[in-house]
RNA sequence: GCGGACGUGGCGGAACGGUAGACGCUAGCGACUUAAAAUCGCUUUCCUUCGGGAGUGCGGGUUCGAGUCCCGCCGUCCGCACCA
């Protein structure tokens, strides 16, 4: 028997054994309670990090955990495997983007296989195989023939260094989230996903999601952006004799076509309460009716062209300056015909949120109170804390809360909230308005100029218009000779595969050439895995007795976009009747970063750890400047390539550290140190698992031990508090340690093998088989915890005086207050501090403490 | 600007309103060893006249008792951002 635990060996030797035994195999058949464990699949990159490492080993512990509590578990892996990052390989290297995907795939998969994980590998699948996209154009078809797809001319997101459309989820900061370029306006024929018909669906849905962070349906909640309100008419015209405020007093004549088309202004606002309090009009420079003016009236074209140059960054935006233009026009106010309001064309109003025009009410509104003052228009408050206050001027600051409306005619006295229910009421009474409901969410555009996705189902036909690739023709597979010497899109300039006849009328039409936003990909993925039938994507039956995933593991930067998206994609299938799933991850976890110290040299060039020791350059002995913890990146130098460290110090080695010490939703530093720590526990388990001598006699202390062990190690796994049930293990092996030989000792021993299985599982396989235990520990059932051990007979009581602690004393547990006020009393230190004084007042907790007021 | 989270030793972090610092890392001392590695033991919040005293970002409050609850600051991080 060896004295170390070697890993070298022992890991391939048990990741075989599971292989060839199918231990983890998923059996959609079987009666035991099921449950679906899943990490958010990887992006193909090549190499597996210590991200991926972290983000697997968390799902892999819950996953073996519930398969020894009897659960039947899916716990399956795959690949997001389309994306940019492929074509851009194969611009660089000239490799076909299938050719570099499945190579990494492979890479990849050996990677993981090393670490041991509990995967069900025959569900394994790749997005970019035609065996699976080909089953998400069917489903884009079905949302098309529900109504859910629409094709639509609009401006677009375009990133100029990808060549491509963007979502507006993917825009950060004016740019594009891949390039980092300044993304451009264009107008673009683009599919779309009707998203926002599930607006209120997806956020109440929120409600019900109680295993998620509250963080994450925040989030979520805030992007769906739900306001209501009221859309509202303003009547239009020209005033024979223009005063613009801005001096422009001679504003060319409008043709009359504008005015036909423009007799009215429709603007959205969620302060109906606040409609007396308007000075004026404003609509974006994007809206038709800016458009429309701008030939015919000298300034606007110059004014517009200006506003565009304002860029997008936040910090512009912060320190923008409101700026105006009067169009001369004039809004009559809908509750007073007397009462005329300018109409602007301004900077701040977006034309992509409500209607891309609003009211100002410089008194209740910042923005419309800078561009106010700026513009000299009136200011009047209609929102007060009481009626006295009706007067009470608004300086700098807008008055944005809600109260009581005053200077308000009908609606004087009334709460805000009253009175946006009657505005709302007289609107719609008298047909000038409406209340509504306005999502900032906007629909999903899909439509991609690239190679590497899937490609859009459709043919175009002259005379049909878009036409659905029939379902026999399916699916429509990528063709392979393509060249990535130049930008663009390689589909598009293919010589002949676009060129196909219409399925309708037989004419010559073409393809659809855009793929599908790889987001589309991950949107159904997981219920692929619950089932995977050859002839469609997935078999309800089977798929609705896995779904919806019970607990879902993976980073919070896919807080919003893939995780709103999955969630629209499960409710949309759900709309159409093919699956009874409205959420499809009732459990969410966000884990947190593996980080690591930065390192510079003195030039202020990045180092990598490995040329870093004892914060010198190992090779020269120069000075390093050691930087602050940051999330693991390649241009910082500072990640750390688990495949070497497996090699090191072995699979569970690399796992137990993983586990230790950061709370898994926070970042986990990395530290050569903290390894070699894992790295001796591993051997310390390896000691403390030995086979015992056969002593007899028990060690109740031990007994307790290992009980509370057990059930404080199941509560902290399924509450994914692996840090705590490690430490808890750590105690339990320090407790054996110490412990004198005994039948209660061996028993500890072995039961801690199992203990630790779901978190070491290799060292766990050879360990059991040492003490000759039956199968697999994979296989063995989770220990029974003996309630009666998890109660102490004698407990320590704290002895405070005035709630400082005195003392602590040893008595019996279940003791009463009397008994314990008792002891208190009698207490020598106790004695010593009241010096003969009576307490005023004696609190005694039972089993914890004594508390005396003096 | 809006919204949210967090703030505990040298470090990562524990702690149903009830003994703050479990467990790990680091560091130090000691044992074993020819020696090293490995392993084991002890120490490791600060001050101390060795009796104790102070202590969970800062200032208040509630409570017999506050790291935990409430109010106000400060700081760090995250998300959104001219969303009407």
């Amino acid at each position: 028997m060896s004295e170390r635990f070697e890993a070298a060996g022992a890991d391939a030797r048990w990741q075989a054994e599971w292989e060839a035994r199918g231990t983890f195999h998923a059996d959609d058949n079987s009666n035991q309670p099921k449950s679906y464990v899943l990490e958010m699949f990887p992006y193909p990159s090549g190499r597996i990090h210590m991200g991926h490492v972290r983000n697997y080993t968390m799902g892999d512990v819950l996953a073996r955990f519930r398969r020894m509590r009897g659960m039947e578990v899916l716990h399956p892996m795959g690949w997001d495997a389309f994306g940019m990052p492929a074509e851009n390989a194969a611009m660089e290297k000239g490799v076909h983007p299938g050719d570099w995907t499945r190579a990494n795939i492979a890479a990849m998969r050996a990677e993981l296989k090393r670490l041991g994980f509990a995967l069900d590998w025959s569900r394994e699948l790749a997005t970019c195989e035609p065996d699976y996209y080909g089953h998400e154009q069917a489903l884009f078809l079905d949302f098309l023939e529900a109504g859910l797809v629409y094709r639509k001319e609009s401006a677009v997101n375009w990133d100029p260094v990808d060549m491509t459309v963007l979502a507006n989820e993917q825009v950060i900061d004016g740019r594009g989230w891949r390039s980092g370029a300044l993304v451009e306006r264009r107008k673009l024929s683009q599919w779309f996903l009707k998203i926002t018909q599930f607006g209120d669906d997806l956020l109440e849905g929120l409600q019900g999601l109680q295993h998620w962070p509250d963080k994450v349906k925040l989030m979520q909640a805030n992007w769906i952006g739900r306001s209501k309100g009221l859309r509202f008419k303003f009547a239009l015209e020209r005033p024979s004799t223009s005063l613009g405020t801005n001096g422009l007093s001679n504003i060319p004549f409008v043709s009359s076509d504008v005015e036909t088309r423009f007799s009215d202004v429709e603007v959205f606002t969620t302060r109906p309460d606040t409609i007396f309090g308007a000075s004026f009009v404003a609509i974006s420079v994007d809206h038709p009716l800016a458009q429309a003016l701008k030939d015919s009236t000298a300034g606007l074209p110059e004014f517009i062209e200006q506003c565009r140059k304002t860029g997008t960054a936040a910090a512009e935006i912060e320190t923008a300056e409101k700026l105006g233009f009067d169009t001369g026009l004039k809004a009559t106010h809908p509750l007073d015909p007397s009462w005329q309001l300018p109409v602007f064309v301004a900077n701040f109003v977006l034309m992509e949120y409500g209607t891309g025009a609003v009211f100002g009410v410089p008194a209740h509104d910042q923005r419309d109170l800078d561009f106010a003052r700026k513009y000299m228009l009136p200011v009047t408050r209609v929102v007060a804390s009481s009626p006295e206050e009706k007067d009470k001027p608004v300086h700098d600051e807008a008055d944005t809360d809600p109260g009581l409306i005053v200077n308000s005619r009908f609606l004087d006295g009334m709460t805000s909230e009253d009175a946006k229910g009657a505005v709302i009421a007289r609107a719609e009474a008298e047909g000038w308005g409406e209340g509504t409901t306005v999502f900032r969410l906007r629909d999903w555009g899909v439509s991609r100029q690239r190679y590497w996705g899937t490609p859009i189902p459709i043919i175009h036909c002259d005379g049909c218009g878009p036409v659905g690739v029939p379902r026999d023709q399916l699916p429509v597979v990528l063709p392979e000779d393509v060249s990535f010497d130049i930008p663009g899109n390689p589909l598009d300039r293919h010589p002949t595969w676009k060129h196909v006849d219409c399925p309708k009328c037989g004419a010559p039409a073409r393809r659809e050439t855009d793929t599908l936003d790889t987001f589309a990909d991950s949107s159904w993925y997981f219920i692929r895995f619950a089932s995977q039938p050859k002839d469609r994507p997935f078999d309800r039956a089977v798929a609705e007795q896995w779904l919806p995933v019970g607990q879902y593991i993976g980073g919070v930067e896919h807080a919003i976009l893939h995780l709103l998206y999955a969630r629209f994609w499960t409710r949309a299938l759900q709309h159409i009747g093919a699956l009874n799933v409205a959420e499809p991850f009732t459990g969410l976890f966000t884990q947190g970063m593996v980080t690591h110290e930065t390192y510079k040299d003195a030039v202020g060039n990045w180092l990598s750890p490995a040329e870093v020791s004892n914060s010198v350059v190992t090779a020269t002995g120069e000075p390093v400047t050691v930087g602050r913890v940051e999330k693991m990146s390649k241009s910082k130098k500072n990640t750390v390539d688990p495949g070497p460290i497996v090699d090191r110090y072995g699979a569970d080695a690399v796992r137990w550290f993983m586990l230790s010490d950061s709370p898994p939703e926070r970042d986990l530093p990395w530290s050569e140190a903290g390894i070699e720590g894992a790295g001796r526990l591993v051997q310390r388990l390896w000691r403390a698992t030995a086979p015992g001598e056969g002593a007899g006699g028990a060690d109740l202390d031990l007994d307790r031990k290992l009980h509370r062990t057990i059930d404080g190690v199941a509560t902290d796994i399924e509450a994914l508090s692996f840090n705590k049930a490690v430490a808890k293990l750590y105690e339990l092996i320090g407790a054996i340690e110490k412990a004198k030989p005994s039948a209660s000792r061996d028993t500890a021993s072995r039961t801690l093998i199992r203990l630790a299985a779901p978190m070491v599982p290799h060292i766990a396989e050879e360990a059991w088989a040492r003490i000759g235990g039956e199968g697999l520990v994979a296989d063995a059932e989770w220990p029974a915890v003996d309630p009666a051990l998890l109660i102490d007979d004698e407990v320590t009581i704290a002895i405070q005086v005035n709630g400082k602690l005195r003392d602590t004393i040893q008595a019996p547990k279940g003791s009463s207050r009397e008994e314990l006020e008792a002891l208190a009393r009698a207490n020598a230190k106790v004695l010593a501090i009241l010096a003969g004084a009576e307490p005023k007042k004696v609190i005694a907790v039972p089993d914890r403490l004594v508390n005396l007021v003096a």
